[in-house]
DNA sequence: ATCTAAGCGAGACGGTACGTCACGTCTTGGG
DNA sequence: CCCAAGACGTGACGTACCGTCTCGCTTAGAT
């Protein structure tokens, strides 16, 4: 058992600073996140928060993932196609709030390749991504789509367009969206003579 | 004419600033992009940045917007499919390089609604759409591809992947991806029976 | 003409820098002198007064140096050692004070040899030195005191009981201490049979 | 005897803690002895620092005051004014070590009047002085010196001198100074005609 | 032979001040 | 009126120590 010596870190001190990152985070955006606002909202020393994170960025991403992930998985039905799209439309449901907007900006902001990084990619921005690629090989396994499809290639033309325009901005980011996503996809766009 | 009296602003002092900003883009990355570090980079007294951009992000895109968009347009063949094709793998052999990716950070990470934000956003991020735009609607006029396409979705189905891996890193960004992306659409993924 | 370019420091912020370093000093002594206190009295930002002084030791010393030396010179008589005699009440009742007090710490405290510390030690410790030294030549020319003796030594044991008793504050400071002094070196000591 | 339940005090940490608080007073000055190091160097906790003195300054005299004083008393002669003379000496040859300037500045800079403040001006610099104090009623007593002598300033006016030059430097520390004030002291310095 | 109170090392805690950096503005003298 | 230079007040940075507070572990006198 190497159970570290000392006196032990304080969850309620990690709780307090977590939730008033997560705060000022979804009042100011990520610009605004300083370490010395956190710390006087928390009621929290500077260097207990930087005991645990480096710099603000991370701090940032922690807030971001300790909030649960929120929207339970939706039930498979007999239809992976109609499952898709509903699961579409969530996830444009959930990035399209303010939060939302903000966790996109972050992620596409993070410059550095550090392990908490990637972790959060994986954890809040992949997340939807791996349900999707989920659906879809139900969906193959039942032959409801082609065999050969590069997954891959699908779940980026699923996604992207969502976080396209979150980011760009250029277009609105509806239910109607995520529809037409969907049949797009569905359909193929060559003309059929 | 009510031409402006006193000394009219040096045009030497601003190529040194967007040069000197742009290097610093690309060296350093935008978080890294200082006033002070521009103004003693160029030689040039910080008022005189101020005099023209309000702040180091007005700035930083009006020096990634100074450079020439480079790439010309391809020439249009009768084959506007095989045009696609081969202006998404245009795009994504631009956006791969190390500006490529600065610029997709940059537009990400900008919150402000300003004009030049705006702006920016046309010129730079949009534009390949624009070019994109041009050559659906090419094709449907040759009824290649359907005339009922809602062809801003489709538009946001090819670019949208691209700026989603540029971002995110969960994939490669390569001319086979852009192949991928124009055959998938082109064929739709249902199963065909 | 090396007239060096850009804002010239403000005398205002110098001023006000100075006044609210004496004041703090008198107020809280040495070890209570901070450079954001000093900042947040004077109405001035940090690196204004890091700009000027190195430390806070620097402006301590800076800030007592300031101070118009005050007291006049005592003028000369036909009775040097008369003169000497109000000579060191005058020092005592100078250094007696609470300023007195913390000057002399100031000095004691200071480790280092930099340029101001040498400065300071001449200007504000030293000064009443060279007054007993020019009153100490007079009566040698006068013959009213020995003409072997070696004055430098002598003004060590006039000045030095003084600092001695304000630092270790074993005895009373007041003007009877002054006139033993010189009464004592002017008898000497040892039994005249 | 209430004697204290529970666990003694270490000596062994009590001793290691006086060396480390030591060397780094020597080492360094007053002003870089924190508690933090010396409890590294020491190898303890910084409470059982506290535990037993209240501050670094505290520390700091404990640890000058732990050393033993060193130098033994000089045998008493038939002549008290050699022995003065040599005693005189000896206090310069031990303040002049780098221990002894760091103990006089400790001294100088010390503005507390706790009781260990006062202990220790008492234990280590008055302490020659009450040599000297002794040296000088024998001498009264045998008549070497006058009877109508104020024996503390007597004593002010010898090692007065010393400290003063300790702090201020502005004259070097040695015998032949030493040699210098007793005999100044003996002789006077007004004009035998 | 246990109990128990205090000391032990380690180290996190809420703070204060540090000295630095960059901000965006203002003020010089000189084109 | 613009230019370069650079000082200004501001505010956040990340660090060093402060003196206090848990931790789990001795250590020894009292039970």
């Amino acid at each position: 058992m190497p159970k570290k010596p000392g006196r032990p870190r304080s969850e309620r001190a990690r709780q307090a600073i977590l939730k008033a990152a997560y705060n000022l985070l979804i009042e100011d955006g990520v610009g605004r996140l300083t370490i010395e606002a956190v710390a006087a909202r928390a009621g929290v020393g500077k260097p207990t928060i930087y005991r645990t994170w480096a710099n603000a960025g991370e701090l940032a991403m922690a807030a971001l993932m300790a909030r649960p992930a929120a929207e339970p998985s939706l039930a498979a039905t007999a239809s992976p196609l109609d499952d898709l799209q509903r699961q579409v439309c969530q996830v444009i449901d959930i990035f399209s709030s303010l939060r939302g907007r903000q966790i996109a900006r972050m992620m596409a902001a993070s410059e550095s390749d550090s392990e908490l990084s990637k972790a959060f990619r994986n954890r809040i921005i992949l997340k939807c991504r791996e349900e999707g690629r989920a659906i879809l090989l139900r969906a193959q396994a039942l032959e409801t789509v082609r065999r050969d499809l590069d997954v891959e290639v699908v779940l980026d033309l699923i996604y992207g367009p969502i976080f396209y325009r979150l980011l760009v901005g250029h277009g609105t980011l509806d239910d109607r969206f995520g529809r037409e996503i969907v049949r797009s996809l569905k359909e193929g766009m060559v003309a059929t003579t």
